[in-house]
RNA sequence: GCCGAAGUGGCGGAAUUGGCAGACGCAGCAGACUCAAAAUCUGCCGCCCUUAAAAGCGUGCCGGUUCGAGUCCGGCCUUCGGCACCA
């Protein structure tokens, strides 16, 4: 009784009615850190569960997307603890890259001193937000102890006959000073920069993902638990088509030209061959041409070549070509065709040269038209007869029967277009083949911050790759950032000269550096094992940890970063370093942070900065706020209202608890069920309904913002009853289940208030259990409707059959008088939901 | 052009399997408390007509299936995203 009352009144004391988020989120974070609450260990006892988001690049502040993304895994993280998984939720940085190195050339700070101030502030920031990371896990990519893996891997690449150097036509943005992937070309422009992207012929380093394209096809089918979209993104990008691969004879020219179509049984229609300005046998045809006629030839390449990429591979740009003089013959039938060197063409894929087929492709129709090249019809739709003078654009449905297709006649397209490639196999002059519009990825950089890539040059040896024991090849400190220049690294004597591996002579290091999506295609494996100095990871670590169970980002990654990780991971199994296929099991892509109907940016004057919220209402609010506005994949709108709105919830739950906390304090931990009141079991229904709800919103269906509003709505029961004389330990089963279920969302004012009650940290125990006796409800008010209109409503038992609730409406007062004079035709009853009457 | 997603009050959004459209929150209105204001607590809050009640209308548009459609089917419209001369 004594004690009783001392901690009573201890609390009277220390129970302030004013909810102060700065005070006590400080003092948690404080706490957690000291007693290192989110260290994770390998438990092979325990079932693991691994909680990413994508790691920032260290930008030098967070934004709300940042807040948005942690906030979602970390209320993931948090529940999947609480259910008892052995949860590995880190964080680290994406910190090679452009940015550090502009900053270089116009602040004059090293890129390393640039990017770690730029990790400590927003690793601070992190902080703030009372995030779950196991901090002792962080990687950091530009840290010598990371990028010597980066390299370690691009030499198991290179040695697997996956990384090799060729003289290529690049992608080039020339305010950036480097070269990019393809896939980091967007509508013609650099995917960082937004700048024109031009061509250059260089000699690059690319990494073979093309040897994986059906692989990283395929095993898009293993991802359940990714977004329709994405994977119908990757598709696209990979871009698979099948068709049939042949040859057609140029005697003339003693050559002979391989073309790809998907329309094998469109052969017989072939009046002419289209080459690509860059196709090799360009130079032969001048070559043998006239001194005029290659003149001609060769003003139309360069004048083609000159043009940007976007005007070239534009649909709609005019079709123009020059004929050369030459012909080639149609293994098929024998007939000629004219050999056209055309803008249309695209050199890189296929074969760079295309057969013409005016009849059924509407480019070729368009050109033959144009140049008055002869056309033959071979395929008639089923019904209707086509007309080649009446034409006015090509045929190009996919259905019909075979014309002037010699022993092809009357066959069905379908069935031609097996037939025909039979034909060319057997009589080898073709090949099925598979085409792919996925290039390989092209990952030299021409700049300073990045990882060099290990490989030396030597006169006598060639190239060489640096020995595994002298990695990492490190970044020289000492040089100069200069604009427009070469690359730093070029231009320092230290770093260039070296000597041979192999026979010690004088050598040079290869200056370029790796994209910096190499480091972020392996970092969610160094987080399995982040302190390994003998390996990037051990592989017993990452089977276990890995894959990652959910995966949580934006959508702009959808092809590059995804697409980099998942090539990665196949190679990576491929070489026994792990036993996985893909390294996302699930994929949550999050929707933008807008305001005012736009992205955020400094441009619009629309960034709300999440320091100023934090320091204003403080962390909860703003988890809350995020969660709580938007379902996680939609957009998300900024309402500064709606924050205050947040705000005010969270001092509710504080108020309501100080309100009740006498009789939480002093209820019991268990209590006579059978005793209860009305209003008391209608409370108790309430929280483990809440409970239900709470726990299928977080941990099936990721709908984090009903999963508040009935946490909301269980408060404000709470406050329906502050008047009523409630049991004591019931109060105290709300309150605690109430904690923690807030936990995940507002994990520091659920443990203050924890700590006001309960022993231990709330984010050790379970996550609540409801008792599914409790959720339903004893009675059901259900809609009677007439003729599909809601004309009454009645309250029934719970339980009720499908004839007695029937007849409980039939007999209702307002509905027997509607019904007076009418014939009741037909009764719908679904028991406790509703009966609907259909009368005349 | 092809592929995909979305369209619900003044606003953000809810309705999980075809069963009360609008949960929860914001904004607004009113009341209580206060000398007063703020804060807080309570109530109201789709449109239309109305003193009120009742009726009617209502989930982008047109049509269909069904006792019953935001939800399913067919045809459109608008917005956003991806790809785009890929043979």
């Amino acid at each position: 009784m004594k004690q009783r009352l001392e901690r009573f009144i201890k609390m009277a004391k220390e129970f302030d009615e004013k909810y102060t988020p700065a005070e006590i989120e400080k003092k948690w974070q404080k706490i957690w850190e000291e007693q290192d609450v989110y260290k994770t260990e390998r438990d092979d006892t325990k079932k693991k569960y691994y909680a990413l988001e994508m790691f920032p690049y260290p930008s030098g502040k967070l934004h709300m997307g940042h807040v948005r993304n942690y906030s979602i895994g970390d209320v993931l993280a948090r529940f999947k603890t609480m259910e008892g998984y052995n949860v590995l939720h880190p964080m680290g940085f994406d910190a090679f890259g452009m940015p550090a190195e502009n900053a270089a050339i116009e602040h004059g700070i090293h890129p390393s001193k640039w990017t770690h101030e730029n990790i400590a502030n927003m690793t601070r920031q992190q902080k703030e937000m009372g995030l779950s990371y196991d901090w002792d896990r962080q990687a950091i990519t530009c840290n010598e102890d990371y990028y010597r893996w980066t390299q370690w891997l691009f030499e198991l690449f290179y040695k697997k006959g996956l990384a090799y150097k060729k003289a290529a036509t690049v992608n080039w943005c020339d305010k950036c000073g480097t070269v990019l992937a393809n896939e980091q070309v967007v509508d013609g422009k650099c995917w960082r920069c937004d700048s024109e992207v031009a061509k250059k012929d260089l000699a690059q380093w690319f990494f073979k993902i093309t040897d994986y394209a059906d692989r990283l096809l395929q095993d898009l089918a293993l991802l359940k638990g990714w977004p329709e979209r994405v994977k119908i993104m990757q598709e696209n990008w990979i871009g698979k088509s099948e068709g049939l691969e042949f040859v057609l004879k140029a005697p003339e020219l003693g050559e002979e030209i391989a073309v790809y179509t998907t329309r094998p049984d469109t052969a017989f229609g072939v009046t002419f061959m289209a080459l690509a300005p860059e196709h090799p046998l360009v130079e032969k045809i001048c070559a043998a041409a006239s001194e005029e006629k290659a003149a001609e030839i060769k003003k139309f390449c360069e004048e083609t070549r000159a043009k940007s990429d976007i005007e070239r591979t534009s649909g709609d740009s005019e079709k123009e070509g020059v004929f050369t003089g030459f012909y080639c013959e149609n293994p098929f039938n024998g007939k000629k065709a004219q050999i056209w060197v055309t803008n249309y063409v695209l050199a890189e894929y296929g074969t760079g040269a295309v057969m013409g087929v005016p009849t059924e492709d509407q480019r070729d129709w368009m050109f033959a038209t144009k140049y008055n090249i002869p056309k033959i019809l071979t395929i008639q739709p089923k019904d209707g007869e086509l007309k080649l003078e009446e034409m006015t654009e090509a045929y190009v449905e996919k259905e019909g029967v075979l014309i002037n297709s010699g022993k092809f006649d009357g066959m069905e397209m379908h069935e031609a277009m097996n037939k025909i490639m039979d034909e060319a196999e057997n009589l080898g002059f073709g090949k099925r083949r598979a085409n792919y519009r996925l290039r390989d990825w092209l990952i030299s950089r021409q700049r300073y911050w990045g990882a060099p890539i290990p490989v030396i040059y030597c006169d006598k040896c060639g190239e060489v790759l640096v020995p595994e024991e002298d990695l990492p090849v490190k970044l020289p400190q000492d040089v100069k950032f200069e604009s427009g220049a070469v690359s730093p690294l070029a231009d320092s004597k230290e770093f260039v000269e070296c000597a041979c591996p192999k026979c010690g002579g004088a050598a040079r290091r290869e200056t370029d550096t790796m994209d910096t999506f190499i480091c972020s295609s392996w970092y969610y494996l160094r987080y399995a094992d982040p302190h390994n100095d003998k390996m990037p990871f051990d592989k017993k670590e990452v089977n276990y940890w890995a894959p990652v169970d959910q995966y949580i980002g934006g959508i702009e990654h959808a092809i590059l970063h995804l697409l980099y990780s998942r090539f990665f991971t196949k190679v990576l199994k491929d070489e026994g370093l792990l036993d996985f296929d893909e390294p996302f099991t699930n994929l949550l892509t999050q929707g933008m942070v807008i305001k005012d109907g736009a992205k955020m940016s400094k441009s619009k004057g629309n960034v709300v900065s999440p320091e100023e919220i934090i320091g204003k209402y403080g962390a909860d609010t703003a988890r809350l706020f995020i969660l709580f506005a938007a379902p996680v994949e939609r957009d998300l709108e900024w309402s500064d209202q709606g924050v205050e709105g947040s705000y005010r919830f969270l001092a509710r739950v504080w108020r309501i608890l100080h309100h009740f906390a006498d009789a939480i304090d002093k209820g019991a931990d268990s209590y006579d069920l059978a005793a209860l009141n009305a209003d008391e079991k209608e409370l108790r229904g309430a929280l483990h309904r809440t409970i239900k709800k709470v726990t299928e919103d977080v941990g099936e269906r990721f709908m984090f913002n009903t999963a508040v509003s009935s946490i909301m709505e269980l408060v404000n029961a709470l406050y329906a009853a502050q008047d009523k004389e409630i049991n004591p330990s019931l109060l105290r089963e709300i309150a605690k289940d109430l904690l923690l279920m807030l936990a995940p969302f507002a994990p520091h004012i659920a443990e203050e208030l924890w700590s006001k009650f309960f022993a231990g940290s709330v984010h050790k125990q379970s996550w609540p259990k409801y008792d599914a006796a409790a959720t339903v409800k004893t009675t059901a008010e259900i809609v009677v409707q007439i003729n599909g209109k809601v004309r009454d409503k009645i309250i029934v038992e719970a339980g009720i059959d499908k004839k007695a609730q029937e007849e409980q409406a039939l007999a209702a007062p307002k509905i027997k008088e509607l019904l007076t004079g009418k014939n009741v035709v037909k009764v719908i009853s679904v028991p406790g939901k509703l009966v609907n009457i259909v009368a005349k």
